[in-house]
DNA sequence: CGGCGTACCTAGTAAAACTACATCAATCCG
DNA sequence: CGGATTGATGTAGTTTTACTAGGTACGCCG
């Protein structure tokens, strides 16, 4: 049993007919191999096409549809153009040398999609509460996090007006190291490593804690890292088996960090909007004249 | 005529139908206001399910379909479980005080997928591909960008392996100034700002053209910025008319960076490539030490 | 070699989508 | 103010589509 229960939408269909493919018979798998070839014709095709095109009968199209579990093909159709608005799977299409330009935009698009899709599914909102609810008792964020990973927290700096209180995010692991020894129970920590195996970042979560502090982790994956927080937040993405395959994690993380940083804000209440909306304007105006 | 001309899928499907609405009939009203309301309904629904709970005629429904441009019912049922895959589009779904922070997450995810797609739908393959080349023929690349356009800057500096050319991301407007200043004919300058008007970006861009260089400019539209680049690429997000709704440019900056660097990766050849892998296999052995 | 069961197709049916036409309402001109 | 004309909407009919029931061929085991 995979751990993949995806609440709100449905599977990832072209995923999912890979796995069973073996489980049907002959001529339904005809069917899914047009299905995997060429989905965006099955998705505009009637039954009688497909029949034709995979060259079998309608009716086995018909079955072909109940043995995935659908009501019909009308069904089956809606579910597929649903999987192939967020691109076919980057896990089924890699990025290939001789990829034409714009089939390498695609693609790259359609990864970025699916993985933040995946993430989005994998996000505990019961743990983002509770890092919200930190966040608001704090009196300062640190941020710590290597390479990708510092991207976010420089990412979350800029956000600081949202937070509403004063944000570091140093990117040298001996300052993350100082912030953390020197952290006080009513600081926040953010830790962030992808792997969640970067030593000096579980360290710095580590120390953060023993000082009181509370310290939220952000990872791909359960992890060390994780194990050494308050509040563990996984962001799951399509993992990187490729070179080829762009990182995406970077991207999911900074999705996290937006809906803290808009959680934060809607929280703290009126006063801090119109504050928010003021500096808005007022960027706005300093930035014709830079 | 609206600049709409979307290539490869459809159109966002919602908005465009608020967009419209005020040209339809009366009865086709009442249809697309039921779409609007319940649009899972709709999409699972048959013709005659829709025109009772519209309280119009199935012809009606009919009309309403070909009034958007459709073949018939089915092509826009079809659209539509694409675009609600996607999610409700964050326009229509802003994002309020007393939501819960699952559909908070739901919502900034749904933004930001939809901000992608659209980016997807307007970046120009051609311009990005002379951009490849230009990058291939460079002997250096320096980005310039404030804000959240400094990021995406810093974000390239992390993919230099990638170009395979030394890369710089100033984050001080003057030194980036003092780069486009001493600037050579072999070497790219990317400028970005998502906004197009930042003054400092684009004296930047100008100085550094006037030096020879090339120059590719990353805005959200076509701005005084663009029309001082040599290699004009338009990351068009949705826009941010609410302070509830997360800044995505940066997010759609990064993807088309991953991309540019992917393609340069790609053209470089094998021995590029297996470079790269080494230097992967590396960074995880170093990783498991620091 | 013969019966049984599975896999698949042929043919038929019900329902859905689509079309042609008629009716009603609103508007504009005499 | 009344009649005609245009255009919006519903009614009824036609075609296409999805779905179902039954039958045939093929393989497998006794």
């Amino acid at each position: 049993m995979k751990p993949e229960a995806y609440p709100p939408t449905n599977a990832p269909l072209l995923e999912h007919l890979n796995d069973v493919i073996g489980t049907l018979r002959a001529s339904e798998r005809k069917v899914a191999q047009l299905v995997a070839d060429n989905p965006t014709f099955v998705m505009n095709a009637t039954m009688a096409g497909v029949a034709e095109a995979a060259g079998v009968s309608e009716p086995t199209v018909m079955r072909f549809c109940t043995s995935l579990g659908f009501a019909g093909f009308q069904q089956f159709k809606i579910s597929l153009a649903q999987t192939l608005a967020l691109g076919i799977p980057a896990t089924l299409s890699t990025i290939g040398r001789d990829d034409a330009i714009e089939v390498l935009i695609t693609k790259v698009f359609d990864h970025t999609m699916s993985s933040l899709d995946r993430a989005r599914r994998f996000l505990d909102p019961a743990a983002v509460d509770r890092a919200v609810n930190a966040i608001i008792a704090s009196t300062s964020l640190t941020f710590a996090g290597l390479g990708a990973s510092a991207l976010i927290g420089l990412d979350a700096e800029q956000k600081a007006a949202l937070f509403g209180v004063p944000c570091s995010a140093p990117s040298d692991p001996h300052q993350q190291f100082m912030a953390a020894s020197t952290a006080r129970p009513t600081d926040v920590i953010i830790a962030i490593s992808n792997t969640g195996r970067t030593k000096s970042v579980v360290q710095v979560a580590k120390t953060a804690r023993t000082n009181g502090a509370t310290v939220i982790g952000m990872s791909g994956e359960d992890s060390p890292l994780l194990a050494h927080c308050d509040i563990p937040l996984v962001v799951k993405t399509i993992e990187d088996t490729d070179i080829h395959t762009p990182t995406v994690s970077r991207l999911a993380g900074l999705v996290v960090i937006d809906i803290l940083a808009t959680a934060v804000a809607l929280r703290r209440g009126k006063d801090h909007m119109d504050k928010l909306t003021a500096m808005k304007e007022g960027l706005l105006r300093f930035r014709r004249d830079d």
